[in-house]
DNA sequence: CTGAAAGCGCTTACAG
DNA sequence: CTGAAAGCGCTTACAG
């Protein structure tokens, strides 16, 4: 009658809250998991008795018989950019309130670690993913499509077919902030960037494309490095770019960060900004509003596109009609004294 | 003979790696966990079968069996503190290659919330848990105590039996702050303080402290408030204690944010600094280094406690003798240009 | 050093 | 709408 005490966990297990509220085990399963089909009556009867009982559905002996877990697992580039973090938080704030664990995996820009994360996680039976972006190995994308887990994409937006994706056009936020510069009088105007992964290249991209439209694209007026973006990597890239361009009237940093290492250096320098070169960042990180001076920015919608992505992924897990594939967030340029 | 296919995952089983391998399931378990009884060559047979196969142990058959996960639990107060993502990398750098799975918690300076966390997080049956510093609710001991996980405690010390704890002494780094700021002549010293933390009060008793020693404590000199600390709260704050105190000329503050945000704000006041007054912050986060001036601040040493965390804990997963419960890893007085 | 049996705590699939 | 049986894929506890 009563288990091996050895084996148990001494918690109080579904079996127990179905004796206490007199139906069959499945039943007490039904009603805890909200299973519509089930008379309301017992339903309540099974809840006070798992509340009695001080019940906890065990998330193991659930994965194991259902082949799938309450897990999300979320995929991010990086932890040390506060982007990420706002972003985190935001999708937690929407899953855990839903019973859903939100496992976060940190692949440091690497599509080879991205892939072995990939790897890792689906052996949780996650029952669905996070990623950002959409450059990884082949081998992740089988591994994604052969398990048959939903996937979101974020931060970036594709018109591929059957696929979802939460994010903005990093291209033409690009563009934007080329206009500005312009607008401000700005003619030779230069981009530095670091960390290189396919969202600072399209702001690239969209930059150039419309300094290449206004005619006064000139290709040497640009630093991009692989390393990781710095404060102090900003100041040396800055420094860098003057002595090889000493005419360079405005720069857009690929983040905020490399804008802020390069007003420092500015500074020590006795270099005017904005007067003599202006400066636009990227992301809009917290300390940009109050730099000296405050740095023009664009604000990207990082909480919006975790909260969306977020629900996004409720609505695939449900089984509900998705209304649309690719959701455009936008974003802001954020004018201040920098530029 | 064949399980029912609906029912399975389709992914490789022991069952099938013994098979193969030519041994019992219970074999092929044991060799697989390294368990040492069993004979060497039947456990290279297994890892062939294993490795030909490409079998993945199912965490959650694994946890339902053994009634213990193989994740460790990580509760930190915030992600928004670059300090804590360090620990939590080089936690992950240390338990991630011995197959653990780090779970991330964010209890948000609550302790209500970290209860909660904690609540839920033991439902998933983890083997460890490490947490940040002492200050939790009586129920929160009590879960932890009744459920007998393993525990490590980050960022503060104790003298309490029978607790395992890494980090530094908060309140000695205060003093050695306060000492700093007499020795380069500073009287009027004042403590700036925000989020108001158990480690943050700590550095402030050893802050006042050491200036009580020195007969210059003016308890007057003090601006703490309990509102997360940043880099705006910082400039605020700053503005706050000039107007109160126009004679203050040393600043203590209780993380570096707060301190960029007052270096900014005397930068817009033309106040000059360390001259009319010295700024020390805490934690030496990343742009403490480059910003104008340079900012004076205590290393904290966060991957070392991360890396020594997670060590202690593994060796108590191992059932192993631990040296020390107490391992002191001390802060350094990095002074740069603020004072 | 190796193994057959039982069990962990749930949910699936099928019946009624 | 409800339930008895079987099964998910492992490890424990006991034997030998």
């Amino acid at each position: 009658m009563r288990k091996d005490p050895s084996r148990a966990t001494g918690r109080p297990t579904l079996a127990e809250v179905a004796r206490i509220a007199g139906v069959s085990q499945i039943t007490a399963s039904r009603a805890l998991r909200d299973v519509p089909t089930v008379d309301p009556g017992l339903v309540s009867k099974v809840r006070e008795a798992a509340k009695a009982l001080g019940y906890v559905p065990n998330p193991a002996a659930r994965t194991l018989a259902s082949a799938r877990s309450q897990s999300v697992i979320v995929l991010v580039p990086a932890l040390s950019n506060q982007l990420y973090i706002e972003t985190l938080e935001a999708i937690h704030s929407v899953l855990r309130p839903r019973g859903y664990e939100v496992l976060i995996g940190n692949f440091h820009y690497s599509r080879e670690e991205e892939e072995e994360l990939i790897r890792n996680y689906l052996a949780f039976q996650p029952c669905g993913i996070l990623l950002t972006g959409f450059d990884r190995t082949e081998a992740s994308l089988h591994l994604l499509e052969a398990n048959k887990v939903p996937c979101v994409h974020m931060m970036e937006l594709t018109q591929a077919e059957d696929v979802f994706c939460v994010g903005f056009s990093q291209e033409d936020a690009g563009a934007v902030v080329a206009r500005h510069l312009l607008a401000r009088g700005k003619r030779r105007l230069a981009y530095v960037a670091a960390q290189l992964d396919a969202r600072v290249l399209q702001r690239g991209e969209g930059f150039k494309r419309a300094l290449a439209e206004a005619g006064v694209l000139d290709p040497a007026l640009e630093i991009m490095v692989p390393e990781a973006s710095s404060v102090g990597l900003g100041g040396e890239l800055f420094g860098r770019l003057l002595r090889q361009h000493p005419d360079v009237d405005g720069i857009f940093f690929c983040n905020d960060d490399l804008a802020h290492g390069a007003i420092f250096e500015a500074q020590r320098q006795g270099i005017a900004v904005p007067d003599r070169i202006a400066f636009v960042g990227f992301n809009d990180l917290p300390m940009s509003a109050h730099i000296v001076p405050r740095l023009t920015s664009i604000r990207t919608p990082r909480e919006a596109v975790g909260k969306h992505a977020a629900h996004l992924m409720l609505t695939l897990l449900a089984g509900a009609e998705v209304p649309d594939r690719t959701v455009d967030l936008e974003f802001e340029l954020v004018v201040r004294e920098s530029s």
